[in-house]
DNA sequence: CCCGTTTTCCGAAACGTTTCGGATAACCTT
DNA sequence: AAGGTTATCCGAAACGTTTCGGAAAACGGG
């Protein structure tokens, strides 16, 4: 490994004004600066990136803490994007990203912060974990920057990036009334989730504003899994007879619902009309076609990445960002 | 920030006995070792790994290359499945997963083995590279321990792992065979992407088994994308109108293809046939679910993180890992 | 009781970088 | 020519850890 030493030695100067040089101070002649650039590029010179944070504190990287990376996440990819996302605007950045593996039983022993200052990472950005976890509010009482994803949230060092989820339900319902459909059961996620929470205020004030009193009864959880909304489907369908549309609080649960509609005999949209959210790529290409509303998956990640280098490098900025969403009608809905 | 010399200070001993204590070492007294260890926890202390990995020269991080982690390519979670199972053995093990983003613009500035250096990744693992990659030998042929994702390159410091790809393409094709058809068409990736070589491999021992000559003008390359393959399949289809059959060799391409068969107004399957590779999840979801070939995508990213610690512990170890694949029979396959 | 061995500990150097405080020399200004 | 600036450079300390070589104390065997 060739150090910035060798140059100097190479160089004739010393090690301080190799790294001045280097880094683009001035109180160096731009003759020996670019003597020096010339030979470090000639010796394959690359800093060390271990001494230089050991003692600036700083690491350039980013940590990503997601609960959920794991075998069964990877159906619904909305993660994946926004993986994509953080990971374009982060590597523009000149930042690098690293994953943190959270599975439950490690984090028994090893807390996210602990993680986080254990590898340095400079901030930490953090997705799909409840809001009822126990080391949430440790990571956010303490000194890390982070970001939240879908999780609502702030303080000094942390900020947030969410879609625009009661809008999105709004609308959704919204259009599902306006075809027609008075009795809308919906399959929502669970209590521990803020888009869950959301979503259900969108479709309350949909209700309202068509002047249908909300009734309880028609919602069910469906644990945002595939067979936890057939399940919920079932027993929706099974207990009120009369419904005429599911709104479910996430595609992959609209995929469950639409097997259990099958299952019981029901046609897709000819008596039961299904909206989802989400707008994950299968939902193009199923059938029928799922009505749905997209989230921007991408751009909150890239957003949240955003927000974190500039909360890293002291910028001042919004710690609070909602993206739009947009209704996107497909054929699983049909007028009543 | 609390460090091995607080430690030392509170226990009254010195910072190798801190060290050699907490590293467990056995030249320290058991009772000392507790003592340290209990003030440790006490102190919240957790090693610097910046410190740590500048003497060892170990960082405990595998890097992971894949050149089209962006905003196209989330459509197909092949990339993403695979990196969840490297992400979870990797973490198993006790490492952590950096990615790095190589935007065409930026490889030029550094190569591959720059960035590693920089970054001090004790591995690399790479996917999703084209074979003429011109930086592709560079890591290869360096120090640095890596293996690739469906490349077939060994070497002292390199393996590699793959699915069956000749198996699988092999077994498809005989399917459509036994099935009655004859004159089967195949969308292909690009000549720079082994996987291509390899299924178009299998798909001529499947012919050759049934006496069939292999015929140039059936094949086309659908670049790997969608609408790559749409294009394709119009061409193919056009060009020989007798095709009875389409040999995807991916998933995507064949969602392409069944939409220039559509467009052609023929039904799949009862006038064309289509199989698929890769078994990603829209094929069970889309109208005909697709008959496809399975690769265990997850697999193949837990055996690579596998592959490579083993790699850098200096373990004995085969550097060559072929998965097996299998055959999915869905709907878009009838008899002739 | 002496000598060799084991147990338990420690001082200091090393890893590669940044940075503080200063030093030298050349250049102005008056 | 003296004093003040400026441009350019350097020595040494610091970051938090590991590790080498050794040292002190306790122990065991004869």
């Amino acid at each position: 490994m060739v150090t910035i030493k060798d140059i100097a030695k190479a160089a004739g100067v010393s090690v301080t004004t190799v790294s001045r040089a280097l880094n683009g101070y001035d109180d160096v002649n731009e003759d020996t600066r670019q003597k020096i650039k010339d030979i470090a590029q000639g010796l394959g010179y690359s800093p060390n990136m271990a001494a230089r944070s050991l003692i600036s504190k700083k690491t350039k990287t980013l940590g990503l803490l997601l609960s959920n990376v794991t075998r069964a996440s990877s159906k619904d990819n909305i993660a994946f994007e926004i993986l994509c996302g953080m990971n374009d605007r982060a590597g523009e950045l000149d930042y690098d990203l690293v994953l943190f593996s959270t599975t439950p039983q490690k984090q028994k022993i090893k807390s996210y912060k602990t993680l986080c200052q254990e590898r340095g990472v400079d901030g930490v950005i953090i997705m799909g974990i409840r809001l009822d976890d126990a080391y949430l509010k440790e990571v956010v009482s303490s000194q890390i920057p982070c970001v939240l994803i879908d999780i609502p949230l702030e303080g000094p060092n942390v900020g947030y990036v969410t879609s625009d989820n009661v809008g999105g339900a709004y609308r959704a319902v919204s259009y599902l009334l306006e075809a027609g459909h008075r009795k809308i059961g919906v399959v929502n996620g669970h209590s521990q989730a803020d888009v869950s929470v959301q979503r259900l205020k969108g479709y309350k004030q949909a209700l309202e504003r068509f002047g249908i009193p909300f009734d309880e009864s028609l919602v069910m959880d469906g644990s945002f899994s595939e067979a936890g909304a057939k399940e919920a489907a079932y027993r929706l369908l099974a207990q009120q007879p009369d419904i005429t549309a599911l709104f479910c609080i996430s595609d992959l649960m609209a995929l469950g619902a639409l097997q259990a509609v099958r299952g019981l005999g029901l046609q897709v949209p000819g008596q039961i009309s299904v909206v989802g959210f989400d707008n994950i790529d299968v939902t193009a290409y199923c059938s029928p076609a799922l009505t749905t509303v997209n989230q921007n998956k991408y751009e909150m990640g890239y957003q949240a990445a955003q927000m974190l280098i500039d909360l890293l490098e002291g910028r001042k900025v919004s710690h609070r960002l909602v993206l739009d969403t947009e209704l996107i009608v497909r054929e699983s809905v049909s007028p009543r």
